[in-house]
DNA sequence: GTGGTCTAGACCACT
DNA sequence: GTGGTCTAGACCACT
């Protein structure tokens, strides 16, 4: 679990903890039952309060993501069976939908949209096999 | 020109109306000299507060978009020649790479995003010919 | 809107807050759309501090009671009708249920439970007509 | 004695163990002088920290229910006769209580409660004869 | 050790 | 004016 906080571009610390987390849940890097940092010893490694860890928790707590144990620590919820996979879907479907919505909306041809498209796979080296 | 305001989403209002009219000029809805309706009476239009406008309005200026002409109004600004164009390609682009940067951090393979890909060009009518 | 708080009983304020809202839109004396008092003013009136408020209307609000308007303040949720009796159904029923319960648990017999039960909607002046 | 601990609820384990015991006294299934297992047996057999069983115990002890030996162990204390079955009506009065007057302060009619009253009783198997 | 609640007070974003 | 975020630090409950 490693996590950055960046201060300078006006995202709140406690929304990139609970960004990070999440995306760390869907990629499988987290899994059901994992712990999770103490409080504590998050807000020590970020050098951030705890009460703003403390937030991000509980935010993910509301989501469903991790559960606290009385006196224990925070855990990762156990999931059905390809959740992380379909959390993973659904972000990825979000973002794309949104990209391709404005080209839509701002009158671009299928012909442009794939060739930034194609640009962008390549430069994050998604090549088709 | 017509602007939807949305108060439900969390969207700050003022950046609806940025983000409204950088679209129309980059779609081409709004060309260079182009009147703006003013600050009040956009404001009576959408039923918000006229700082609220007059804040969007601000905004759009800082970024070049519009300009105003003392005691008349504001306007579209001149661009060079492809401007709109290249607006375009970049807004677009920015939103491309954020779903595809999420997708390659999430692990997931070329054939998975291009699938999800085609699906969207295809729902918003934008299939290769 | 008047609300009573507790220090002495251990129940946390915030949850105190959230409760007698909740009661209050399931009574019927908040309606949908009603404005809710700023944090500021409820921080006030309460003389308790502002965090504390913000951290009731949050829990309120991820539990649907509640939405803001970006700068201009919180006011009470539109709800399907019928909504607010069927919540006050739910609230009373899941009480009345602990109670029974717990007498089945204990080997009480329904007579046993009616006097009590008898006794108690006396109390209450909510004889049957 | 058969405990059931549920860590996903948020109660206590502590006040869950307090609870059982005190429900079983009342119910007569632990009867004056019974024994109580040792803390570290009912924590291997709960899985649970022995500070855990210690500290319900304390607390029963606080409210008289139990009591220590030097060097024996721990025994449910002997009680006035017919104290069980005070016990066991103060305890469903208490929560019945808390259920007629929350429905009060909510508006609800008689007939309203009543039936849901009926409800229950019916499912809990408390018909009248 | 773990997390939860609360105060006091600062600074920011939005209308 | 409105709510949102964050720090610093205290005290509490639970295991």
């Amino acid at each position: 679990m490693h996590l950055k906080i960046d201060t300078s571009g006006g995202v709140p610390i406690y929304l990139q903890i609970v960004d990070q987390i999440k995306r760390a849940a869907a990629a499988g890097r987290l899994k059901p039952e994992d712990p999770l940092p103490s409080v504590r010893q998050l807000a020590l490694d970020l050098t951030i309060n705890p009460n703003t860890v403390a937030r991000a928790y509980l935010e993910l707590e509301h989501q469903g993501i991790i559960y606290k144990r009385q006196g224990q620590g925070t855990y990762v919820c156990t999931q059905a069976p390809g959740a992380a996979r379909r959390e993973r879907h659904k972000m990825v479907a979000g973002l794309l939908e949104k990209a391709i919505a404005e080209a839509a909306a701002l009158g671009m041809t299928a012909s442009e949209i794939h060739s930034i498209y194609d640009q962008l796979m390549h430069r994050y080296h998604l090549e088709a096999v």
